[in-house]
DNA sequence: CAAAAGTATCTCGACATCAAGATATCCACA
DNA sequence: TGTGGATATCTTGATGTCGAGATACTTTTG
């Protein structure tokens, strides 16, 4: 089937035939497609009361496991976002009750950030939302395409995963 | 090589051990190549002298093709903002005369985007210097695998992109 | 031909983000 | 032990985007 990128690809050699657009094919997809995904989910987490940053931050607290808590500054290097940013985050949640803000026992410039229990289980139900969502989307592929394909975006990935920046 | 996913996934396994997360090993990856893509972007397009959404303006109305223009309403669906911010858009590239209004002949309500002979030659460069930048990363794969990975991401978009939305 | 519905663009207010800088604290080394 | 540099978080000001509504014009309908 066709999509967007087919169409652009096909523009830009009507207009330049002189150039090799042939990243656009890989690179192109990979960002619209992204667009789109952020929409799925926005719509996803909507139905548990969520925006997609607070589901962001809800779940890497999830992840970290008991006690729930993260620093501040351990958030932003996972969620990609700036210390301001983070801030007004945490500013938000807390008056929601999802995390509240403890002073770190070992360093008293630092706060660490904490799931509540009401945070922990609106994290694991909009979790669960967005895998049933995205295992709908995936169905057009079988088993074996989508760990070749994971496969396939892991090695563009990893150099921006593993090399400082 | 490993990537921030595959932690990701290692994560949820160990605190969430009950839920099958395979859906985020295709999708977490498109989720955060993009961002990292976006970024790679704004560099690229910084030695040109364009932010990215000029470039994402400019090469929509490069591809229309002579004479290279557009009502602010195509613009707005081939970009996927709303009409505020391209109404904004258009004036701050107006402002640097990379492009220009027009009345639209045909309808006193509508106006018409015509690049100018600046606003071009701009995207032109913008797009080579855009490309040579994205065949570097894409180099990680053979050229089959490229085209292996365009065919498996198109399968996931093309419902996106066919389906009114 | 007049009124209603539709369309195209722009205006305005609210808001999340970023970048840079401020403040407080920690740590290595002399 | 004290001093300078590094670190952690928060504050501030500017900016781009969104969403709702306003305005102007066109098309359809009766």
């Amino acid at each position: 089937m066709e999509d967007e990128v087919d169409r652009l690809v096909a523009a830009w050699h009507r207009e330049r035939p002189d150039l090799d657009v042939e990243p656009l094919e890989v690179l192109s997809r990979v960002s619209r497609l992204a667009r789109h995904l952020d929409r799925a989910r926005r719509t996803a987490f909507a139905e548990h009361g969520l925006e997609p940053w607070e589901f962001d931050v809800l779940t890497a607290l999830r992840r970290a496991g008991s006690p729930y808590q993260l620093s501040p500054g351990q958030l932003l290097t996972q969620t990609l976002v700036t210390s301001g940013t983070m801030t007004n985050r945490i500013d938000r949640l807390t008056v929601k009750g999802l995390v509240k803000r403890l002073p770190d026992p070992d360093d008293r410039r630092g706060v660490l950030v904490r799931l509540t229990d009401d945070g922990r289980d609106r994290a694991d139900q909009a979790l669960a939302g967005l895998l049933a969502h995205e295992r709908e989307l995936l169905a057009q592929l079988s088993s074996d395409q989508q760990t070749e394909l994971a496969a396939l975006l892991r090695v563009l990935v990893a150099p921006f995963d593993n090399i400082p920046g």
